[in-house]
DNA sequence: CATGTGCATGGGAATCATTCTCACACAGCT
DNA sequence: AGCTGTGTGAGAATGATTCCCATGCACATG
């Protein structure tokens, strides 16, 4: 009844794939498409950006990958551990920091199931400046 | 050196300001600024595009409007109230209700100065399917 | 109330991220 | 090596949001 065979990924293996997430690997904070797509290119690895698009929408499909929609009209993705987590990033460089907060969690259970909402999720990210952008030009 | 005159906002009363607002009081759920624009035309109180984004704009800068930017690439508006809360969205009906949850507050602040992060801001946002829209075909 | 000044408006062009199209390449399997 | 269906890439297409700029109107003034 839980549909048993979720269609098997079957993610094919390809250079470009690799390159991406290889590339997201080295990086430490939330980074747009665009950017990622230049990045690869600078390196050598030349990727397609509608490539790079696809890449990234099947890491976040797999969990590998978080994206972040704030602010304005570009998303932006990092390599994530897998559990569930949430952010605390820097404004300026984009450092980014996991972090967990296990009340929050029953909170947002709790007042859903009071409102008699199911089917709940949320969204959590705490936004600043970072220590060394804070002091004089980090 | 709190920049004590932030530019009065003099904000000039037009017919369309006053339309969007109106329009937004008589809302309860999230709406695309492109809703909005229908919605109005519709009614009669025809006002331009790029002026419904302008006045969202100066409503969210004033503090009476909240946006969500969460899922795909489209805004959302809602008329909130001016006090700092959270929203609990019906993915369905876009039905929210205004929460509030103190611990989180106090969490945020305290994870943000563990890590040495300043001027911290946070977003919390919780979806879900409500009673009307999980029943049946509500 | 008449008048002047400057912000506000609108609609069509411009911008920009993301997706689509589709012919061609190649990963994985036999 | 040969098949087959997925993955790729370049450019077009889409769609939300912003820009431009000539005209309109809110509002302070006398
Ligand atoms: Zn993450
Ligand atoms: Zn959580
Ligand atoms: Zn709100
Ligand atoms: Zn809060």
């Amino acid at each position: 009844m839980s549909s048993p065979d979720t269609a098997p990924p079957a993610r094919r293996q390809t250079r470009q794939r690799t390159a991406v997430l290889e590339l997201l690997d080295e990086l430490d904070g939330f980074r747009s498409a665009q950017d990622l797509h230049a990045l690869l290119r600078e390196r050598g690895d030349s990727v397609g950006l509608a490539t790079v698009y696809r890449a990234l929408q099947a890491l976040v499909d797999d969990g590998l990958v978080d994206v972040l929609r704030s602010g304005e009209g570009e998303a932006a993705y990092r390599r994530c551990s897998p559990v569930h987590h949430h952010h605390l990033v820097c404004r300026a460089c984009g450092r980014t920091v996991e972090v967990a907060d296990p009340p929050v969690e029953r909170w947002a259970a709790r007042i859903a199931a009071e409102h008699g909402f199911a089917d709940v999720q949320h969204e959590l990210e705490v936004f600043g400046t970072c220590g060394s952008c804070a002091a004089g030009r980090g």
